[in-house]
DNA sequence: ACAGAAAGTTCAAGATAGCGAACTTATATA
DNA sequence: TATATAAGTTCGCTATCTTGAACTTTCTGT
């Protein structure tokens, strides 16, 4: 019973404290799938559905996929601040970079 | 434009001058999938198919499954990011992470 | 131009994803 | 304890994935 994808999913929800009703309703899925994932194990879940859940769990779907790859490290926590500041409108991005810079002067 | 994952699937493929059938011997599929994902534009792909071609054309899975993103990130500029970042203390780092979570509701 | 090979295209069919709605089990509150 | 509400579980059904094999088009060398 090698389900590492649903254990992770699992642990990290847990971690937020996000019940499965939660956890779909953010992803815009029925719990029904959520369990099925985490404690039967789905096969080949879609790569729209598996992006949409490392988003709210804030890791990468690569992350997530990677049986080999069980604990968030320091860089993909990067990765994953990265990736949402990359979404941030120009304006937003630069504010935060000129934030940056300030506070590492101290 | 609707097919976005196929065109940069393609776009990528041709850069790195693979055929079809060499693409797909890659991940272990079909050729004729890989085409229909081109071409036809498949709609809800599995993270295992999108992650193993993700992986032969060097890029991440949230890449290719972001519309949005459509210029493979530099890696310089992320590189002073990280280092930036690195260099505030968790504190800091963690308002920069509220901040951005925060603006990105919208 | 022609033959043969390589690349690309089509499609039928079996397998799986993912949903809704009903159901069971835990938790809280009185 | 009893009741209500939340959390978790089961399952049938449709839409979609993904394949293999056959087919068509484009290239390559002579």
């Amino acid at each position: 019973m090698a389900n590492v994808l649903g254990a992770k999913i699992k642990e990290l929800r847990k971690e937020k404290a996000l019940t499965l009703e939660q956890l779909a309703e953010k992803i815009g899925s029925g719990k029904s799938y959520i369990w099925e994932i985490e404690n039967k194990g789905v096969k080949r879940p879609s790569a729209e559905k598996l992006a949409a859940i490392a988003k709210a769990l804030d890791v990468t779907t690569d992350y997530l996929i990677d049986d080999t790859q069980t604990e968030v490290s320091d860089d993909l926590e990067k990765e994953v601040f990265y990736r949402k500041l990359g979404q941030l409108d120009k304006g937003d991005q630069d504010r935060i970079m000129d934030m940056i810079d300030a506070w590492s002067k101290k």
